[in-house]
This record gives C-alpha cells, sequence and structure tokens, in this order.
DNA sequence: CAGCATCCCCAGGGATACTG
DNA sequence: CAGTATCCCTGGGGATGCTG
C-alpha cells in the first residue's frame, strides 16, 4: 500500500483518492495488530512485541512511530530504572477499533463461506 | 501488506495473526476504492477506472478477481455485443461499507487536528 | 469494452546485530 | 527494556502495449 501517488494533481479532490489516503491511517501491515493489541488498555513494547509474535523491533518500532504521528496512539515514557515505555490509544484511535471489528467479522464469515460455496448468496 | 508469513505453525492461532489474515480481505492498494465505489450500486469495469483514476487496469483487474474469489464481489458478465462485465458487492462485500466509512471518518478528524493544510481549498 | 502480458521499480518488511 | 542500524529481498504496483 504504498501508492507513490505523483502529485495526486486533482482539480477536486476524488473520492475514491481521499478514502486512500484515509486508508493510510493503518498503513503498514502490523499497524491493525498494534490497534486491536491496545484496545483492552495501554501496553508495553515488548508485550506488543509478544502480542504481534511475527512481527520484528524495527517494523514495531516503525509502525508505533507513525500511529503517534497520526495521532493514533500516545508514548507515555516512565523514567523507570530500565526504560519503560508504554502505548496507548487516543480517542481517535480507539474509534478504528469498531471498523477493524467489522472486518475481522466479514473474514471470518468469508473464510467459512469458501469452504461451502460462494455463489449461494448471490441473488438478492 | 504481504506478510510472507513461513509457515505459521502456531500452537494456538494467535489473535492478532487473525486479523492479519482477515485484513487481507481488503488489501492491496485499491481494493477498498473498489468497495466503495460499489457501495452505491454495480459498477462496470471503465466506471471504476474512472472512479479511480490513478489505478492501472491490470491492477483494477487484478483486485477485481482476488475480491471477486474472496466473495467481497460478485461479477455479472453480459453478453452484449461490446463485452460489458458489472461488478456487485455481495451482502458481506456491503458489510464492509460501514467499516470503511468509519477509518475514513477518523482519518479526516486526523487530518484535521494534524493542522489545517489539508482542506486549504481555493480562497475564494 | 474489458482485460492480460511484460518489464521495471522501489518501499515495506524480514533478519541480524548493536546500544543507551 | 526499548529501541537503531544495515543489508537484503520480495511482490505489489506503475507504464505500456496488445487482444477477443
Amino acid at each position: 500500500m504504498t501508492l507513490k501517488m505523483r502529485k495526486n494533481r486533482s482539480p477536486q479532490p476524488p473520492e475514491p483518492c481521499l478514502l486512500t489516503e484515509c486508508m493510510q491511517v493503518i498503513a503498514g501491515a502490523w499497524a491493525p495488530n498494534v490497534i486491536w493489541s491496545l484496545r483492552a488498555g495501554p501496553r508495553r513494547f515488548n508485550e506488543l512485541k509478544a502480542d504481534i509474535p511475527p512481527v520484528s523491533s524495527k517494523v514495531l518500532s516503525a509502525r508505533l512511530s507513525e500511529l503517534e504521528e497520526r495521532g493514533v496512539l500516545l508514548r507515555h515514557v516512565r523514567p523507570t530504572s530500565p526504560p519503560s515505555v508504554e502505548y496507548e490509544l487516543t480517542g481517535l484511535g480507539e474509534e478504528l477499533i469498531p471498523a477493524l471489528e467489522a472486518i475481522v467479522e466479514v473474514g471470518h464469515k468469508l473464510k467459512q463461506l469458501r469452504g461451502y460455496e460462494v455463489a449461494s448468496e448471490a441473488a438478492e
């Protein structure tokens, strides 16, 4: 989802590209997982890393930075002896939860359908 | 969002990766736009292409195939003289609309928070 | 009209190693 | 603990051209 987007010199902002722009909020392979992991409350770096096993520190760190910069989550540094950092969703970030849940639900249903028959719901 | 996912040999399916799997439903840079364009009803290939100017035929076609295969949309071929194909969301596909809307809304709010340079339209 | 085929590119991500 | 720094590699996507 990179979208090299040359110049995007559109007279009127075309709606679909607006969508694409907004989708950047959850851009990055693991961004949705981060949000998902934070939906139950604040978590620390290594907790997130443990929540999302396949993610590397580098990428996790990159995603967290982006999401913070975008205003999806907050970073709290606690000046403890071993450094400890907590990440927490902002209010806007929490608004993404229902969206992710919806997608997950559709994803599940879709997977089940593909086991049986897809064309059943064709009409309607 | 490729997620090379070696083997995914996880004892218990970790939830976040389940999310990742579900997110694949709208994987691909322009998939959300396709769904978005179809939310108002069936549309034809070139209409979609016009709706989403930056997308190429190749990619649009690829996305449409994927989305069809996943059960998000249906493909109707009408045997007219010049071939004419209509794409239409399935019921499950329509369930994604609210999710996209939520993301778009958050995206907007986020952009406004980050400064008002966003919609700096022609200063009338 | 609707769409493949081809070629190319590069940003995002994996792996590994290192640090304050 | 919580990240950076490097290197490499993959595949999704852009551009262009051609077909039924």
